[in-house]
This record gives C-alpha cells, sequence and structure tokens, in this order.
RNA sequence: GGCCGCGUGGCGGAAUGGCAGACGCAGGGGACUUAAAAUCCCCUCUCCGGUUACGGAGGUGCGGGUUCGAGUCCCGCCGCGGCCA
C-alpha cells in the first residue's frame, strides 16, 4: 500500500483493504447444508495447480476468473455455491529439486504452494479457504492410498457391467481344489489394480518407468531423456474394463463435442472379428502345390483381430510384432539369426517412430506359414515393427489391397497383392480403403464392405475357427512410478524364512493408513526398477503376526491425487471417511469444471475411471464426476507466440497486478475474447480496462475530495426513462452473457452503459447502485469499495442480483431498415410492436423507396419478426 | 496422412440466416493546461461523386451453390492452429 491519497482510483490501496475483510469475515466460507430445501446448489471448480517453483502464469487466472465470476454471481443469485482451491503437489521437479539440493521435496513444496498461494489470494478469488487440500498432506495421502485399496479390493463383473468386491469373485472349482494359494492368485489376476510383467518405458536417467502418454518421440516428456523398452513387474489398473462405460457415459456429459472426440478416439473402439489361423507343418510351402496345406501337429496357431473380417480372401501374408510369445517358436532355424536380430532392433524404438506411416517399412521372414482358414492358401509369417505388441493380438493378416501399410510392405518384399474390394472406376490409388462390392473373395463376391463383414462372421463362427470381437486401442494403466514424491502403495509383500518373496500380498488395513513416506538423506535413483524407497532399510520390512513383509516401493504416478480431489473438498477434515457420503450425494456432480484443454484425454479419462470405481462400490451416487467442462484457451505472448522463458515473451501476473492491480488483471483477461479461444496477451489492453474502471471510479467517487466520497452528481433522484431503459438493457445483457459464459460481451456491455452515463451531470444514486452490482463479479475490489462509498456497511457480496423487468428493456420507437432486394435503401421509425402489414404499407409508400421500385414489379414483400423489410422486385 | 477447430479493419474481437465491424486498443483532430501527463469531446473499412448536406459502389481467405436475404448454411480449394497417427 502507497501513502497516496484516495479520491483517485488507487487499487494497491483497496485490494489488499478487501481482500482481509473478506478473510476476516469468512465471506466465502460454505455451510455443508442449503440455507433452504429451494436453495440450488452451484459446484464451481478448477483444475488445481501443481506449484511449481516459477509461480503462477497469466494462463492460471483466466480458468480461475471465469470460475470466480459465475461462483460470485451466482452467490448473488441466491444459490448455495461450492469454490474450492488446492493443490497438486507431488511431481518430478520437487524430486529433482531434492535430488540436487538433499533438500526434502515437503519443503520445496510447501514453499511454491505458500507463493502460489498468495498469487492467487492477490487476484482476489473467493475461494473457501477452509476447504484447500493438498495432494501431499499425509491426511489426504490416506485417502488416496484407501481408494486404491477400493481398487484393488474390486473386479470387473462382465455381466453386471460393474465392479464388485473382490469376495464376490466366482472361483471355478477346478481352482479351488488348488488350494488357497491358487484362489488368491485367481483373485489377484481379476482385481482392477493388479501387478503384471510388460514391456515398459524405462528412463535410465529419470531411474523410473513412465507412462506411453509421458513419451514424446523416445523421450521423456519431462527432461527429454531418452527411454528404453523392457519387460517390468508393475502396478496397473484395468481401466479397460470400464471402457464401454467410459465410452457410453459421454453421452450423460455436457462437454464440448471435439472433447469428447478426443475421449472418443483415445478409448478407440472398433468392431471386428477374431480370427484363428493354424500354423502349417514345416516344409509345407512344398504341399502348397499340390493346394493341400498340413497343419502343424501341435496344432498352433495365430490369432488376429481384424476390422476387415471382408478382407478375408485377400490376405497374402502374416506379421507378428517382434516381441509376440509365438516368435521363438514358430522360426525356422535358417531365419533364426536375422529374427533375432531384428527383434533386438525393434526394442530400442518407440510405439511411434515403429509406426510411424512415412517411415519405410522393414521386417523379416520368420521362415513359417499359416493357412488362411477361408481357402487353404499358405501365407508366410512375417516379423515387422509396424505392428504392436499391444494392439489387438499383436499380430495380423496382412491385406495389401485394402491396407496402406501391408501395400507398402508387400511391395518392399514383393509379397502378392490381391484386391478383395472394386475399387472405383479410374481408381490410380494403391490400397483401396472404400466401399465397394467384393472380388476375388469366394462366397462374398458382388457383397458391399458392411454386409460382407457380417457374412464372414457368421461364417467365421460356424466353422468355429473365429468370432465377433470388439477391440479398444485403450490399454491398462501403468499404475507405478519408481519415484520418491508419490504416495507409496500401501501394499505388503510377504517374505519366506530366507527373506525370499512368496509371491502373497496383503493390503495394509485401513487403520494403518496412510502409509507415510519414510525420511531419506538421499534422493537420489537407484538405477534399478525398485525406485529410492528401498533405501528406506528401516521403513521397508513389517512384522504381521509373526510373518515378515516386505514394503511396495513403487509410488504412484501423480494422476493419482487428481484423480479425487474434487471429492475431497465436500469434505476435506474428515477422518473418518474419504467423504460423508451424504455431502458427496448434495454436492456431486460438479456443475461446472474448467481447465486446460492439455488434460482433455488423461486426467478427465482418469478421473472418470476412478469415479466410476467408487460409484460401482457405492461410495458416490452419480456416474459421471463433472457435468459440464469448458476448456480455457491458451494465452500467447505480445508476440502472438507461446509464453515461454526461452522466447522472453512470458507475463507475469505479479507485474500486472502491480501496475493496473487484481480488478485490471480480471476484467482484462476476461475481456480478450471468448474463454475457449487461444488469443495473445497485450499490456495496452490491460491499459483499456484500467481506464474503464478508472471512469466507473469517477462516476462515483468526488476525485477533489481529501476522501472517499460521493461525486456532486451522484443523487438520490429518480432516472429517466431513458437511463432506466439502458440500465435494464444492460441488467439483461450482462446476465443472459452470464449464464452462457460471454464474458467479453458482458463487460462490453458494462463499458457502454458507464459510455452513457460519463456525460451525465445528475447519476442517480440506485442506478450507479445497481450498476456496482452487476461489475462487482468481474471487479470485486472496486466494486466494494464503491458500494461502501454508496452508504453500504457490508459486503455486497450477497446482495441480490439485479433483476431487468422485460418491458422496461423494450423501445418506444424502434428504427426499421428497409431493403429493396436485399440492399438498405431507406429507414422508418415506427412505434414498437408496429404490425408487418402496417410495415408493408409504409415501406412501399417511402419516399425513396418509391425512386428505387418506381416502374418496376413487386414480386414479393418479406417483413420478418416486424424488425425489417425486403422489397423483392423484378428487372 | 486422418480427424477436429478457426480464417471479419492497423490489432484483440462483436454480429438468434436480416443494417458487417459493437466494445476495447492503436491512429488522427480538438478542448483543458505555462507545458506535459491525466481527463473530456469528435473522427477513423476501401473506392467513386459532391464545397457541404449527402449519395453511390465494393467489402468478412479463394471459387461455386442454397436463399427474398449468407460473415453465418452446403460443396470444393487455400492458409493457420490443435489432437491423433
Amino acid at each position: 500500500m502507497t501513502g497516496s491519497p484516495m479520491p483517485s482510483y488507487h487499487p494497491k490501496a483497496i485490494e489488499p483493504k478487501w481482500q482481509r475483510y473478506w478473510d476476516e469475515h469468512q465471506t466465502f466460507r460454505t455451510s455443508d447444508h442449503p440455507a433452504s430445501p429451494q436453495q440450488r446448489k452451484f459446484y464451481v471448480l478448477d483444475m488445481f495447480p501443481y506449484p511449481s517453483g516459477s509461480g503462477l502464469h497469466v494462463g492460471h487466472p483466466e480458468g480461475y476468473t471465469a470460475t470466480d465470476i459465475l461462483a460470485r454471481y451466482r452467490r448473488m443469485q441466491g444459490w448455495h455455491v461450492m469454490h474450492p482451491m488446492g493443490w497438486d503437489a507431488f511431481g518430478l521437479p520437487a524430486e529433482q529439486h531434492a535430488i540436487d539440493t538433499g533438500e526434502h521435496p515437503a519443503i520445496n513444496t510447501e514453499r511454491n504452494v505458500q507463493n502460489f498461494k498468495r498469487q492467487i489470494k492477490m487476484l482476489g478469488f473467493s475461494y473457501d479457504w477452509q476447504r484447500e487440500v493438498n495432494t501431499t498432506d499425509p491426511e489426504y495421502v490416506r485417502w488416496t492410498q484407501w481408494i486404491f485399496l477400493q481398487i484393488y479390493d474390486t473386479w470387473f463383473d462382465p455381466v453386471a457391467k460393474k465392479g464388485r468386491p473382490i469376495a464376490e469373485l466366482p472361483i471355478p472349482d477346478e481352482v479351488r481344489r488348488r488350494g488357497p494359494d491358487e484362489v488368491a492368485r485367481y483373485q489377484d489376476a481379476h482385481r482392477l489394480a493388479y501387478q503384471a510383467e510388460v514391456p515398459v518405458n524405462w528412463c535410465p536417467a529419470l531411474g523410473t518407468v513412465l507412462a506411453n502418454e509421458e513419451v514424446i518421440d523416445g523421450k521423456s516428456e519431462r527432461g527429454g531423456h531418452p527411454v528404453i523398452r523392457m519387460p517390468l513387474r508393475q502396478w496397473l489398473m484395468r481401466i479397460t474394463a470400464y471402457a464401454e462405460r467410459l465410452l457410453e457415459d459421454l453421452n450423460l456429459v455436457d462437454w464440448s463435442e471435439s472433447i469428447k472426440k478426443m475421449q472418443r478416439d483415445w478409448i478407440g473402439r472398433s468392431e471386428g472379428a477374431e480370427i484363428d489361423f493354424p500354423l502349417a507343418a514345416e516344409g509345407g510351402e512344398l504341399t502348397a502345390h499340390d493346394g493341400v496345406a498340413t497343419p502343424r501337429a501341435d496344432g498352433l496357431s495365430i490369432r488376429v483381430f481384424t476390422t476387415r473380417p471382408d478382407t478375408l480372401f485377400g490376405a497374402t501374408y502374416m506379421v507378428l510384432a517382434p516381441e509376440h510369445s509365438l516368435v521363438g517358436q514358430i522360426t525356422t532355424s535358417a531365419q533364426r539369426q536375422a529374427v533375432e536380430d531384428y527383434q533386438r532392433a525393434a526394442a530400442s524404438k518407440s510405439d511411434l517412430e515403429r509406426t510411424d506411416l512415412a517411415k519405410t517399412k522393414t521386417g523379416v521372414f520368420t521362415g513359417a506359414y499359416a493357412i488362411n482358414p477361408v481357402n487353404g492358401r499358405l501365407l508366410p509369417v512375417w516379423i515387422a515393427d509396424y505392428v504392436l505388441a499391444s494392439y489387438g493380438t499383436g499380430a495380423i493378416m496382412a491385406v495389401p489391397g485394402q491396407d496402406e501399410r501391408d501395400w507398402e510392405f508387400a511391395e518392399v518384399y514383393g509379397l502378392p497383392i490381391i484386391r478383395t474390394v472394386q475399387p472405383p472406376e479410374g481408381w490410380s490409388g494403391k490400397a483401396y480403403l472404400g466401399d465397394g462390392p467384393a472380388i476375388n473373395s469366394g462366397f462374398l463376391n458382388g457383397l458391399q464392405v458392411e454386409e460382407a463383414k457380417a457374412r464372414m462372421i457368421d461364417h467365421l463362427v460356424e466353422k468355429g475357427i473365429g468370432r465377433r470381437k470388439v477391440n479398444y486401442k485403450l490399454r491398462d494403466w501403468l499404475f507405478s512410478r519408481q519415484r520418491y514424491w508419490g504416495e507409496p502403495f500401501p501394499i505388503l509383500h510377504e517374505l519366506d524364512d530366507e527373506g525370499r518373496p512368496t509371491g502373497r500380498m496383503r493390503p495394509v488395513e485401513d487403520a494403518d493408513l496412510p502409509v507415510r513416506l519414510p525420511d531419506l538423506a538421499d534422493f537420489k535413483p537407484t538405477g534399478n526398477p525398485e525406485g529410492p524407497l528401498v533405501k528406506a532399510t528401516d521403513w521397508l520390512y513389517v512384522m504381521i503376526d509373526g510373518k515378515r513383509y516386505r514394503r511396495e516401493t513403487n509410488t504412484m504416478p501423480q494422476w493419482a491425487g487428481s484423480c479425487w480431489y474434487y471429492i475431497r473438498y465436500l469434505d476435506p477434515r474428515n477422518a473418518e471417511r474419504f467423504c460423508d457420503p451424504e455431502k458427496a450425494r448434495y454436492w456431486l456432480p460438479v456443475d461446472l469444471y474448467v481447465g486446460g484443454a492439455e488434460h482433455a484425454v488423461l486426467h478427465l479419462l482418469y478421473a472418470r475411471f476412478w469415479h466410476k470405481v467408487l460409484y460401482d462400490r457405492g461410495h458416490v451416487f452419480c456416474p459421471e464426476p463433472f457435468q459440464k467442462l469448458v476448456n480455457q484457451g491458451m494465452i500467447l505472448g505480445e508476440n502472438n507466440e507461446k509464453m515461454s522463458k526461452s522466447r522472453g515473451n512470458v507475463i507475469s501476473p505479479d507485474k500486472v497486478v502491480d501496475e493496473y492491480g487484481a480488478d485490471s488483471m480480471r476484467l482484462y483477461e476476461m475481456f480478450m475474447g471468448p474463454l475457449e479461444a487461444v488469443k495473445p496477451w497485450s499490456m495496452r489492453g490491460v491499459e483499456g480496462v484500467y481506464r474503464f474502471l478508472s471512469r466507473v471510479w469517477r462516476l462515483v467517487v468526488d476525485e477533489r475530495a481529501e476522501n472517499v466520497c460521493l461525486n456532486d452528481s451522484v443523487q438520490d433522484v429518480e432516472p429517466d426513462r431513458e437511463l432506466l431503459r439502458a440500465l435494464h438493457r444492460t441488467i439483461q445483457r450482462v446476465t443472459e452473457d452470464l449464464d452462457d459464459l460471454r464474458f467479453n460481451t458482458a463487460i462490453a456491455a458494462m463499458m457502454e452503459f458507464t459510455n452513457l452515463l460519463t456525460p451525465l451531470s445528475i447519476r442517480p444514486h440506485r442506478v450507479l447502485e445497481t450498476f456496482v452490482l452487476l461489475l462487482s463479479p468481474f471487479a470485486p475490489h472496486i466494486a466494494e469499495e464503491l458500494w461502501s462509498a454508496l452508504g453500504h456497511s457490508q459486503s455486497l457480496a450477497y446482495e441480490p442480483w439485479p433483476q431487468f423487468d422485460p418491458d422496461l428493456v423494450k423501445a418506444d420507437e424502434i428504427e426499421v431498415p428497409i431493403q429493396v432486394n436485399g440492399k438498405v435503401r431507406s429507414r422508418l421509425t415506427v412505434p414498437a410492436g408496429t404490425g408487418e402489414e402496417q410495415l408493408r404499407e409504409l415501406a412501399l409508400a417511402d419516399e425513396r423507396i418509391q425512386s428505387f421500385i418506381g416502374g418496376k414489379k413487386i414480386v414479393k414483400v418479406i417483413v420478418p419478426r416486424g424488425q425489417l423489410v425486403n422489397i423483392v422486385v423484378a428487372g
């Protein structure tokens, strides 16, 4: 605060004052219960930030301002508003800092949180800080671990299509007969949280595995370190079991089509068939000339998934992913060396590199042949890295005639190409993917693609060599990380007398949660896949009932805490449960969720998945967590480029607030353009809204006085009809724009109204009061100050939102343009509500119009909604 | 390569199929001032005619279409952005 005199607009003096007022009066504390049964609830949520060391950037306040305006608006409309904030505070930068400096990540994190909180509070957001959560808080971690155990305790019943307690999993008799260990193994294999040996992206530099999404171009998303593929035993979440519901329930939510589509594409549902191709006995290629191929004695076959079973007659070779388990068994001795060399080379490539369409296809023949089950044709079996082990069955039937990549591969290696769909006349391309009649396809000939698919599947089912199958691109979620700064898994591994794991696991009892992170002197990665927690030898071993256990040393990924924070806000200090069911029932789903589009797929998919498991297990009561979702657009630098330190175009909120105040910052970010649009920053623009706020200030306050007191023009008089109409029109525009999240045009409406008020020498007190209320959600500090200057002793935060009178909004007279053949030629000024017939007559009688239509034939006259006349003349 | 979104003044942007360019920025002129800043008032899409008043023509990336009427709807192209490959 500077000691400068108050009468001119001085945000630095008024903003901290009102922030203190709101804090001291707990103005925005949200009660657990509605004031009356009629009160509507409104849960408006921001994507909580990762408190990085560099502090807030101007992108954060964009979404936060939008939600804050709506929260304040709804409060004034009498709604029961939930508007919380917290910290997504586990993450790699804090751990890296710890590795570099030896300082515990919690200390660094706390410092960053304090800085973020200071910056957020300086913008005057109306959060209920009593509900602040921090994902690294042991009391929060406790419930993240508890939810993990809920998921661990759940299996997916494919018949009921829902998650059920593992105790309800039917155990087959043969499993039961083999004893309790087998039963436990069977259960473990069905849990939604399970361990499996999977090929992972191991990043030696970070000392951790990474999810596919965290690997970009073979390098880690954070840090850009090289990543290699290797098989490791990891925790996974069976999100694939929920694929269908995650897809289906997108129909229940009010999200933009583009975000829904991104989620749908990520889930990647496709319908097709699974087909078994028997492998031919060695030397089978010799018998092919006789048209008889002999299957291998051991009956081995290759199972493929295809979305185009109609093209089966066009299969001319087969491809296995280099990692496919059959490769070793079927490769002939002559090909073994080449195959093994190729497998090694493929292991060092990322999926992205392998499947790049532009890349020249490579592969190696295994020496083996499979038999096409529909025509007995022998198909050479290759391995190639363009086939991924993780998609479908990790094997394909190659149909070059109808698949671009197969065509390319066939060209490179001189494999035969058979078209099975007739391309349109004049087709000059290679593979033809479109519709058309089947050719070279036996009993399918002449059928269009869809019909041919159905007929082929029927045929496969009848012969017992294939089945209808739905496939998803979605993979199970790799849930473990070899890091320190994350939630420990609440899982104990049983050890035998020699200290070797028995393979039996037990979850930590609820009463013993949270499993806290042990303190470490050294946070460096161990360089082996066990993670830094193995160094905490005191923490690592546990004795229970005379048995020795070793704690799980993996930690959870950063996504874990953000999967359920919106629930914890509702009951943040509950020590008995993760959330009181009555509170969850009352507040959920979130009515409006605002955040960056970078979370459009993963965060939202993971959070929806956890929500659905909690829903199935009876802990939450609505199928979807986020009813309406809005993605704010990115704010670019003043040079129209993405803001970044390296480009030197970063705008600091601290600086903006220091120069112009929080209200100008808020107002500018909302005035820049539509919330969802990408838009460049402009300091001149900030100055523009600052000038607007100064003008508003001067409408009310006497600048010449020593203290804040009313301008002489503010008088206790009734507004004239014209001013009253403009006021009500402004109320209408601001209200309707707020309902539709059109903040930029709402602000424009208020600017127009002040432009009208500025030249007036008498400004009715009542009109200014109403206007200040309209402005208050956008620029709350100046609004509070003016409200107080207008004679009120309490905050305006719960003043009723102004209502407009629809009759008053209507103008007495309107101007009606008259067009001739669509061009405006004249205008009429008529009383509002003049009938169409009368408008038509007035228009035709108009002198200027006469000169345009004179002598011409009038074809018709159109008077839409009595607002315009268009006269259509011939010639 | 596929899918999605977007192309409007010098700039950010406004326009339920109905007067294109609201509002703001930048720019120009004026008032106030010893002066400057601040503030207030006026002008500001392009071209043509006119001293003025004003009138006319064109104009929303390009080309077509639907319609009495298209920035808005449809088809094709070009450019930019995002997501996926």
